[in-house]
DNA sequence: CATGTTACATACATACATGTATGTATGCAA
DNA sequence: TTGCATACATACATGTATGTATGTAACATG
Protein backbone atom coordinates (compact mmCIF):
# COMPACT_ATOMS: atom_id res chain seq x y z
CA UNK A 1 0.00 0.00 0.00
CA UNK A 2 1.48 3.51 0.30
CA UNK A 3 0.13 6.92 0.69
CA UNK A 4 -3.80 7.83 0.84
CA UNK A 5 -5.52 10.86 0.44
CA UNK A 6 -6.15 13.30 3.68
CA UNK A 7 -9.39 12.13 4.27
CA UNK A 8 -8.39 8.74 4.30
CA UNK A 9 -5.43 9.12 6.47
CA UNK A 10 -8.15 10.81 8.88
CA UNK A 11 -9.80 7.81 8.98
CA UNK A 12 -6.75 5.92 9.45
CA UNK A 13 -6.30 7.75 12.54
CA UNK A 14 -9.66 7.09 13.90
CA UNK A 15 -9.47 3.68 13.21
CA UNK A 16 -6.46 3.64 15.22
CA UNK A 17 -7.60 5.94 18.40
CA UNK A 18 -10.86 3.23 18.18
CA UNK A 19 -8.71 0.38 18.40
CA UNK A 20 -6.65 1.67 20.89
CA UNK A 21 -9.99 2.72 22.96
CA UNK A 22 -10.94 -1.14 22.72
CA UNK A 23 -7.68 -2.42 23.53
CA UNK A 24 -6.49 -0.51 26.46
CA UNK A 25 -10.11 -0.73 27.95
CA UNK A 26 -9.48 -4.62 27.83
CA UNK A 27 -5.72 -4.73 28.98
CA UNK A 28 -5.07 -1.36 30.58
CA UNK A 29 -2.89 1.29 28.99
CA UNK A 30 0.27 -0.49 29.86
CA UNK A 31 -1.26 -3.58 28.73
CA UNK A 32 -1.97 -2.70 25.06
CA UNK A 33 0.62 -2.94 22.74
CA UNK A 34 0.96 -1.49 19.63
CA UNK A 35 1.10 -4.29 17.83
CA UNK A 36 -2.07 -5.53 19.04
CA UNK A 37 -3.75 -1.95 18.53
CA UNK A 38 -2.35 -2.18 15.03
CA UNK A 39 -3.96 -5.44 14.66
CA UNK A 40 -7.16 -4.30 15.94
CA UNK A 41 -7.34 -1.24 12.94
CA UNK A 42 -5.88 -3.53 10.14
CA UNK A 43 -2.70 -1.68 9.92
CA UNK A 44 0.88 -1.92 10.79
CA UNK A 45 2.68 -0.44 13.75
CA UNK A 46 4.39 2.38 11.26
CA UNK A 47 1.04 3.49 11.21
CA UNK A 48 0.55 4.31 14.89
CA UNK A 49 4.06 6.08 14.98
CA UNK A 50 3.22 8.16 11.82
CA UNK A 51 0.29 9.29 13.55
CA UNK A 52 1.60 9.53 17.36
CA UNK A 53 4.94 10.06 18.83
CA UNK A 54 4.07 7.42 21.39
CA UNK A 55 1.95 5.48 23.95
CA UNK A 56 1.42 9.29 25.71
CA UNK A 57 0.87 11.00 22.72
CA UNK A 58 -1.61 8.45 21.51
CA UNK A 59 -3.50 8.75 24.98
CA UNK A 60 -3.80 12.05 25.09
CA UNK A 61 -5.36 12.29 21.76
CA UNK A 62 -7.84 9.40 22.62
CA UNK A 63 -8.80 11.70 26.23
CA UNK A 64 -9.12 14.79 24.19
CA UNK A 65 -10.97 13.60 22.12
CA UNK A 66 -13.67 12.70 23.88
CA UNK A 67 -13.09 15.17 26.75
CA UNK A 68 -13.32 18.68 24.76
CA UNK A 69 -16.62 18.57 24.22
CA UNK A 70 -17.25 17.60 27.31
CA UNK A 71 -15.94 21.18 28.78
CA UNK A 72 -18.09 23.02 25.91
CA UNK A 73 -20.89 21.91 27.79
CA UNK A 74 -20.35 23.06 31.03
CA UNK A 75 -20.15 26.44 30.10
CA UNK A 76 -22.86 26.40 27.09
CA UNK A 77 -25.25 24.60 29.92
CA UNK A 78 -24.99 28.08 32.57
CA UNK A 79 -25.59 30.12 29.84
CA UNK A 80 -28.49 28.67 28.51
CA UNK A 81 -29.95 28.07 32.19
CA UNK A 82 -29.44 31.62 32.94
CA UNK A 83 -31.92 32.67 34.90
CA UNK A 84 -32.85 29.26 37.12
CA UNK A 85 -31.32 29.37 40.24
CA UNK A 86 -28.30 27.90 41.43
CA UNK A 87 -29.16 24.56 42.73
CA UNK A 88 -31.32 23.82 39.60
CA UNK A 89 -28.30 24.87 37.35
CA UNK A 90 -26.20 21.99 39.63
CA UNK A 91 -29.03 19.92 39.39
CA UNK A 92 -28.93 19.74 35.51
CA UNK A 93 -25.17 20.01 35.28
CA UNK A 94 -24.92 16.56 37.63
CA UNK A 95 -27.78 15.06 35.33
CA UNK A 96 -26.30 15.74 31.98
CA UNK A 97 -22.85 14.13 33.19
CA UNK A 98 -24.85 11.06 34.30
CA UNK A 99 -26.90 10.66 31.09
CA UNK A 100 -24.11 11.28 28.92
CA UNK A 101 -21.54 8.66 30.66
CA UNK A 102 -24.66 6.32 30.21
CA UNK A 103 -25.29 6.83 26.81
CA UNK A 104 -22.17 8.03 25.41
CA UNK A 105 -20.11 4.81 24.83
CA UNK A 106 -16.81 6.49 23.64
CA UNK A 107 -16.78 9.04 26.56
CA UNK A 108 -17.40 5.77 28.83
CA UNK A 109 -14.80 3.84 27.55
CA UNK A 110 -12.11 6.26 27.53
CA UNK A 111 -13.27 7.13 31.24
CA UNK A 112 -13.26 3.60 32.35
CA UNK A 113 -9.86 3.45 31.00
CA UNK A 114 -8.55 6.37 32.94
CA UNK A 115 -9.72 5.41 36.09
CA UNK A 116 -9.49 2.02 35.94
CA UNK A 117 -7.06 1.07 33.30
CA UNK A 118 -4.25 3.44 34.05
CA UNK A 119 -1.84 3.46 36.21
CA UNK A 120 -1.80 7.31 37.14
CA UNK A 121 1.73 7.43 38.90
CA UNK A 122 3.55 10.76 37.09
CA UNK A 123 1.51 14.07 38.57
CA UNK A 124 3.61 15.52 35.45
CA UNK A 125 2.33 13.07 32.78
CA UNK A 126 0.21 14.64 30.15
CA UNK A 127 -2.71 12.55 30.51
CA UNK A 128 -2.41 13.33 34.56
CA UNK A 129 -2.65 17.17 33.69
CA UNK A 130 -5.44 16.72 31.45
CA UNK A 131 -7.46 14.82 34.68
CA UNK A 132 -6.33 17.62 36.93
CA UNK A 133 -7.14 19.84 35.28
CA UNK A 134 -10.85 18.88 34.40
CA UNK A 135 -11.10 18.08 38.29
CA UNK A 136 -10.36 21.35 39.28
CA UNK A 137 -12.50 22.97 36.64
CA UNK A 138 -15.55 21.40 37.74
CA UNK A 139 -14.46 21.85 41.35
CA UNK A 140 -14.38 25.44 40.71
CA UNK A 141 -17.90 25.76 38.47
CA UNK A 142 -19.74 23.31 41.56
CA UNK A 143 -18.12 25.89 43.81
CA UNK A 144 -19.61 28.88 42.39
CA UNK A 145 -22.88 27.64 42.54
CA UNK A 146 -22.37 26.66 45.81
CA UNK A 147 -21.62 29.98 46.82
CA UNK A 148 -24.23 31.53 44.91
CA UNK A 149 -26.69 30.12 47.00
CA UNK A 150 -25.00 30.47 49.85
CA UNK A 151 -25.92 34.26 48.73
CA UNK A 152 -29.24 33.84 48.13
CA UNK A 153 -30.02 32.02 51.67
CA UNK A 154 -30.56 28.87 50.09
CA UNK A 155 -27.69 26.61 51.63
CA UNK A 156 -29.28 24.27 54.70
CA UNK A 157 -28.42 25.40 58.03
CA UNK A 158 -25.20 23.92 59.27
CA UNK A 159 -23.57 23.29 55.71
CA UNK A 160 -20.76 25.34 54.34
CA UNK A 161 -20.33 26.20 51.27
CA UNK A 162 -17.03 24.17 50.99
CA UNK A 163 -18.41 21.05 51.84
CA UNK A 164 -21.40 21.18 49.94
CA UNK A 165 -18.93 21.48 46.88
CA UNK A 166 -16.98 18.50 48.29
CA UNK A 167 -19.93 16.66 48.60
CA UNK A 168 -21.02 16.74 45.38
CA UNK A 169 -17.58 16.21 43.58
CA UNK A 170 -17.59 13.25 46.20
CA UNK A 171 -20.39 11.69 44.69
CA UNK A 172 -19.98 12.44 40.94
CA UNK A 173 -16.63 10.75 41.33
CA UNK A 174 -18.10 8.16 43.10
CA UNK A 175 -20.69 7.50 40.41
CA UNK A 176 -18.06 6.90 38.09
CA UNK A 177 -16.00 4.73 39.81
CA UNK A 178 -18.52 2.67 40.93
CA UNK A 179 -20.43 2.08 37.77
CA UNK A 180 -17.59 2.07 35.91
CA UNK A 181 -16.25 -0.70 37.79
CA UNK A 182 -19.24 -2.61 38.56
CA UNK A 183 -22.37 -1.99 36.03
CA UNK A 184 -24.11 -4.88 37.14
CA UNK A 185 -23.94 -4.14 40.71
CA UNK A 186 -24.36 0.12 40.34
CA UNK A 187 -25.46 0.54 36.54
CA UNK A 188 -25.03 4.07 35.54
CA UNK A 189 -28.17 3.16 32.92
CA UNK A 190 -30.95 4.29 35.31
CA UNK A 191 -33.06 7.60 36.29
CA UNK A 192 -30.71 9.56 38.43
CA UNK A 193 -33.05 12.31 39.18
CA UNK A 194 -33.95 11.05 42.92
CA UNK A 195 -31.06 10.44 43.93
CA UNK A 196 -29.68 13.97 42.61
CA UNK A 197 -32.69 14.83 44.62
CA UNK A 198 -31.65 13.40 48.21
CA UNK A 199 -28.53 14.60 47.67
CA UNK A 200 -29.11 18.24 46.92
CA UNK A 201 -32.47 17.98 49.82
CA UNK A 202 -29.74 17.77 51.76
CA UNK A 203 -27.60 20.73 50.75
CA UNK A 204 -30.08 23.24 49.62
CA UNK A 205 -33.51 24.41 51.44
CA UNK A 206 -35.60 25.58 48.10
CA UNK A 207 -37.81 22.58 46.62
CA UNK A 208 -36.29 20.88 44.05
CA UNK A 209 -38.54 18.47 40.99
CA UNK B 1 24.80 -14.60 52.72
CA UNK B 2 22.31 -17.81 53.73
CA UNK B 3 19.67 -19.19 55.33
CA UNK B 4 18.23 -16.79 58.53
CA UNK B 5 16.19 -18.24 60.92
CA UNK B 6 12.63 -18.15 60.65
CA UNK B 7 11.89 -14.74 62.31
CA UNK B 8 14.72 -13.15 60.17
CA UNK B 9 12.45 -14.52 57.51
CA UNK B 10 9.66 -13.10 58.16
CA UNK B 11 11.49 -10.14 58.26
CA UNK B 12 12.89 -10.36 54.95
CA UNK B 13 9.34 -10.83 53.27
CA UNK B 14 7.56 -7.63 55.43
CA UNK B 15 10.58 -5.73 54.37
CA UNK B 16 9.50 -7.25 50.58
CA UNK B 17 5.94 -6.36 50.83
CA UNK B 18 7.16 -2.63 52.46
CA UNK B 19 9.09 -1.97 49.61
CA UNK B 20 6.89 -3.37 47.38
CA UNK B 21 4.16 -0.83 48.56
CA UNK B 22 6.22 2.21 48.01
CA UNK B 23 7.39 0.92 44.40
CA UNK B 24 4.36 0.35 43.11
CA UNK B 25 2.87 3.77 44.99
CA UNK B 26 5.58 5.08 42.57
CA UNK B 27 5.74 3.36 39.22
CA UNK B 28 2.33 1.55 39.32
CA UNK B 29 1.73 -2.31 39.47
CA UNK B 30 3.08 -2.87 36.26
CA UNK B 31 5.80 -0.42 36.32
CA UNK B 32 7.23 -1.84 39.42
CA UNK B 33 10.10 -4.62 38.33
CA UNK B 34 11.27 -6.91 40.50
CA UNK B 35 14.32 -5.63 40.77
CA UNK B 36 13.95 -2.25 41.88
CA UNK B 37 11.27 -3.79 44.79
CA UNK B 38 14.24 -5.65 45.45
CA UNK B 39 16.95 -3.10 45.82
CA UNK B 40 14.62 -1.29 47.52
CA UNK B 41 14.28 -4.13 50.29
CA UNK B 42 18.06 -4.55 50.28
CA UNK B 43 18.02 -8.04 48.93
CA UNK B 44 17.59 -9.59 45.20
CA UNK B 45 15.17 -10.87 43.13
CA UNK B 46 15.84 -14.04 44.46
CA UNK B 47 14.16 -13.85 47.37
CA UNK B 48 10.96 -12.30 46.20
CA UNK B 49 10.81 -15.62 44.38
CA UNK B 50 11.35 -17.64 47.21
CA UNK B 51 8.65 -15.71 48.81
CA UNK B 52 5.63 -15.06 46.07
CA UNK B 53 5.03 -17.24 43.43
CA UNK B 54 4.86 -14.00 40.61
CA UNK B 55 3.42 -10.20 41.03
CA UNK B 56 0.07 -11.21 41.70
CA UNK B 57 0.88 -12.95 44.45
CA UNK B 58 2.71 -10.11 45.61
CA UNK B 59 -0.35 -7.78 45.10
CA UNK B 60 -2.49 -10.37 46.79
CA UNK B 61 -0.68 -10.64 49.70
CA UNK B 62 -0.16 -6.94 49.79
CA UNK B 63 -3.70 -6.33 49.95
CA UNK B 64 -4.70 -9.06 52.51
CA UNK B 65 -2.26 -7.90 54.93
CA UNK B 66 -4.18 -4.53 55.11
CA UNK B 67 -7.50 -5.62 53.82
CA UNK B 68 -8.55 -8.07 56.39
CA UNK B 69 -8.50 -6.12 59.75
CA UNK B 70 -11.09 -3.33 57.88
CA UNK B 71 -13.47 -6.76 57.70
CA UNK B 72 -13.20 -7.94 60.92
CA UNK B 73 -14.10 -4.22 62.28
CA UNK B 74 -17.02 -3.74 60.01
CA UNK B 75 -18.56 -6.80 61.64
CA UNK B 76 -17.03 -5.94 65.25
CA UNK B 77 -18.55 -2.02 64.60
CA UNK B 78 -22.01 -3.64 64.74
CA UNK B 79 -21.76 -5.61 67.91
CA UNK B 80 -20.14 -2.81 69.27
CA UNK B 81 -23.04 -0.70 68.81
CA UNK B 82 -26.06 -3.22 68.51
CA UNK B 83 -28.08 -1.15 70.86
CA UNK B 84 -27.56 2.25 68.90
CA UNK B 85 -29.97 2.86 65.89
CA UNK B 86 -29.16 2.13 62.16
CA UNK B 87 -28.55 5.53 60.93
CA UNK B 88 -26.10 6.37 64.06
CA UNK B 89 -24.33 3.22 63.32
CA UNK B 90 -23.63 3.92 59.95
CA UNK B 91 -22.34 7.47 60.68
CA UNK B 92 -20.07 5.54 62.85
CA UNK B 93 -18.45 3.37 60.07
CA UNK B 94 -18.69 5.83 57.80
CA UNK B 95 -16.17 8.21 59.95
CA UNK B 96 -14.59 4.98 60.97
CA UNK B 97 -12.92 4.54 57.30
CA UNK B 98 -12.56 7.79 56.61
CA UNK B 99 -10.59 8.16 59.86
CA UNK B 100 -8.62 5.22 59.25
CA UNK B 101 -7.83 6.25 55.48
CA UNK B 102 -6.83 9.51 57.64
CA UNK B 103 -4.55 7.83 59.66
CA UNK B 104 -3.23 4.83 58.77
CA UNK B 105 -0.59 5.25 56.18
CA UNK B 106 -0.30 1.55 54.95
CA UNK B 107 -3.52 1.43 54.29
CA UNK B 108 -3.80 4.20 52.07
CA UNK B 109 -0.84 3.64 50.35
CA UNK B 110 -2.56 0.24 49.61
CA UNK B 111 -6.08 1.74 48.80
CA UNK B 112 -3.99 4.03 46.46
CA UNK B 113 -2.21 1.73 44.51
CA UNK B 114 -5.58 0.17 44.16
CA UNK B 115 -7.84 2.87 43.45
CA UNK B 116 -5.30 4.74 41.12
CA UNK B 117 -1.72 2.22 40.74
CA UNK B 118 -3.64 -0.72 39.01
CA UNK B 119 -4.87 -1.64 36.03
CA UNK B 120 -8.16 -3.71 36.60
CA UNK B 121 -8.46 -5.56 33.38
CA UNK B 122 -9.23 -9.46 34.06
CA UNK B 123 -12.51 -9.74 36.83
CA UNK B 124 -11.08 -13.21 37.62
CA UNK B 125 -8.11 -11.46 38.39
CA UNK B 126 -7.18 -12.44 42.44
CA UNK B 127 -7.15 -8.97 43.11
CA UNK B 128 -10.17 -8.02 41.15
CA UNK B 129 -12.26 -10.82 43.27
CA UNK B 130 -10.75 -9.27 46.71
CA UNK B 131 -12.02 -5.99 45.82
CA UNK B 132 -15.19 -6.83 44.51
CA UNK B 133 -15.59 -8.98 47.00
CA UNK B 134 -15.03 -5.69 49.31
CA UNK B 135 -17.57 -3.75 47.66
CA UNK B 136 -20.20 -6.38 47.45
CA UNK B 137 -19.59 -6.66 51.72
CA UNK B 138 -19.43 -3.13 52.43
CA UNK B 139 -22.91 -2.60 50.28
CA UNK B 140 -24.75 -5.95 52.04
CA UNK B 141 -23.61 -3.87 55.07
CA UNK B 142 -25.12 -0.75 54.00
CA UNK B 143 -28.22 -1.84 52.61
CA UNK B 144 -28.96 -3.89 55.30
CA UNK B 145 -28.68 -0.65 57.68
CA UNK B 146 -30.82 1.39 55.34
CA UNK B 147 -33.29 -1.33 55.10
CA UNK B 148 -33.31 -1.39 58.98
CA UNK B 149 -33.89 2.73 59.30
CA UNK B 150 -36.58 1.97 56.40
CA UNK B 151 -38.48 -0.53 58.69
CA UNK B 152 -38.33 2.11 61.74
CA UNK B 153 -39.67 4.83 59.44
CA UNK B 154 -36.41 6.85 59.75
CA UNK B 155 -35.88 6.92 56.00
CA UNK B 156 -36.90 10.82 54.53
CA UNK B 157 -40.08 10.59 52.09
CA UNK B 158 -39.47 9.59 48.53
CA UNK B 159 -35.77 8.09 50.04
CA UNK B 160 -35.95 4.34 48.70
CA UNK B 161 -33.56 1.67 50.63
CA UNK B 162 -31.42 0.90 47.39
CA UNK B 163 -31.44 4.93 46.62
CA UNK B 164 -30.14 5.32 50.60
CA UNK B 165 -27.78 2.73 49.94
CA UNK B 166 -25.89 3.45 46.87
CA UNK B 167 -26.10 7.38 47.42
CA UNK B 168 -23.69 6.14 50.63
CA UNK B 169 -21.73 3.61 48.37
CA UNK B 170 -20.95 6.51 45.83
CA UNK B 171 -19.82 8.63 48.45
CA UNK B 172 -17.19 6.76 49.99
CA UNK B 173 -16.01 5.41 46.22
CA UNK B 174 -15.85 9.07 45.73
CA UNK B 175 -13.80 10.22 48.64
CA UNK B 176 -11.08 7.64 48.83
CA UNK B 177 -10.81 8.52 44.84
CA UNK B 178 -10.64 12.30 44.92
CA UNK B 179 -8.66 12.13 48.66
CA UNK B 180 -6.40 9.19 47.26
CA UNK B 181 -5.64 11.19 43.88
CA UNK B 182 -5.67 15.16 45.12
CA UNK B 183 -5.25 15.05 48.73
CA UNK B 184 -4.06 18.98 48.46
CA UNK B 185 -7.64 19.86 46.74
CA UNK B 186 -9.16 17.29 48.55
CA UNK B 187 -7.94 16.77 51.59
CA UNK B 188 -8.74 13.37 53.53
CA UNK B 189 -7.39 14.95 56.90
CA UNK B 190 -9.89 16.77 58.31
CA UNK B 191 -13.02 16.90 60.35
CA UNK B 192 -15.95 14.76 58.44
CA UNK B 193 -18.73 15.10 60.71
CA UNK B 194 -20.07 17.88 59.30
CA UNK B 195 -20.16 16.53 55.44
CA UNK B 196 -21.19 13.22 57.15
CA UNK B 197 -24.20 15.02 58.69
CA UNK B 198 -24.71 16.59 55.78
CA UNK B 199 -25.10 13.60 53.76
CA UNK B 200 -27.13 11.41 56.12
CA UNK B 201 -29.60 14.52 57.08
CA UNK B 202 -30.77 13.83 53.40
CA UNK B 203 -31.40 10.48 53.89
CA UNK B 204 -32.66 9.90 57.82
CA UNK B 205 -35.37 12.00 59.41
CA UNK B 206 -33.63 11.40 62.70
CA UNK B 207 -31.67 13.73 64.69
CA UNK B 208 -27.51 13.28 64.19
CA UNK B 209 -24.62 14.80 66.10
C1' DC C 1 29.04 -33.76 63.62
C1' DA C 2 26.98 -35.27 59.50
C1' DT C 3 23.14 -34.24 56.67
C1' DG C 4 19.05 -32.54 54.77
C1' DT C 5 16.41 -28.51 54.30
C1' DT C 6 15.76 -23.59 54.33
C1' DA C 7 16.46 -18.99 52.65
C1' DC C 8 18.24 -16.84 49.87
C1' DA C 9 21.98 -15.10 45.71
C1' DT C 10 23.59 -15.66 41.03
C1' DA C 11 23.38 -16.72 36.29
C1' DC C 12 21.02 -17.54 32.24
C1' DA C 13 17.45 -18.26 28.84
C1' DT C 14 13.38 -16.33 26.84
C1' DA C 15 9.97 -13.21 25.45
C1' DC C 16 8.25 -9.00 24.23
C1' DA C 17 7.64 -4.08 23.56
C1' DT C 18 9.66 -0.16 21.99
C1' DG C 19 11.84 2.84 18.84
C1' DT C 20 14.10 3.74 14.69
C1' DA C 21 15.82 3.18 10.21
C1' DT C 22 14.70 2.15 5.83
C1' DG C 23 11.81 0.83 1.89
C1' DT C 24 7.98 2.05 -1.15
C1' DA C 25 3.98 3.27 -3.56
C1' DT C 26 0.93 6.93 -4.27
C1' DG C 27 -1.12 11.66 -4.56
C1' DC C 28 -0.11 16.22 -5.97
C1' DA C 29 2.28 20.16 -7.72
C1' DA C 30 5.15 22.37 -11.08
C1' DT D 1 6.05 13.96 -16.71
C1' DT D 2 9.18 14.61 -13.26
C1' DG D 3 9.94 15.13 -8.59
C1' DC D 4 8.96 15.59 -3.94
C1' DA D 5 6.38 14.93 0.17
C1' DT D 6 3.05 11.92 2.24
C1' DA D 7 1.32 7.72 4.39
C1' DC D 8 2.24 4.05 5.46
C1' DA D 9 4.84 -1.21 5.68
C1' DT D 10 8.90 -3.84 6.86
C1' DA D 11 13.01 -5.01 9.21
C1' DC D 12 16.08 -4.61 12.79
C1' DA D 13 18.43 -3.20 16.95
C1' DT D 14 17.94 -2.62 21.76
C1' DG D 15 16.51 -2.71 26.31
C1' DT D 16 14.17 -4.75 29.94
C1' DA D 17 11.21 -7.79 32.73
C1' DT D 18 10.23 -12.37 33.67
C1' DG D 19 10.95 -17.01 35.10
C1' DT D 20 13.83 -20.76 36.10
C1' DA D 21 17.81 -23.36 37.10
C1' DT D 22 21.55 -23.73 39.83
C1' DG D 23 24.78 -22.52 43.58
C1' DT D 24 25.54 -21.92 48.51
C1' DA D 25 25.76 -20.91 53.30
C1' DA D 26 23.57 -21.25 57.55
C1' DC D 27 20.24 -23.53 60.52
C1' DA D 28 17.99 -27.51 62.62
C1' DT D 29 17.91 -32.23 63.59
C1' DG D 30 19.38 -36.70 64.51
Amino acid sequence: MARKTKTRAAQTRSAILDAAEREMQARGVSGASFERIAQRASVTRGAIYWHFADKDALLTAMVERTYLPLRDLQYSLRNELPHQEAPAILRAMLLHGLERLASDAHHRRVCHILTHGYENTDPDHPVAVLMRNAFEESRVVVHDLCQQAADADQLQPQVTVDNACDLVMAFMCGVYSCSLRYNELFTVQRDWRPMVATLLSGLFVAGEE
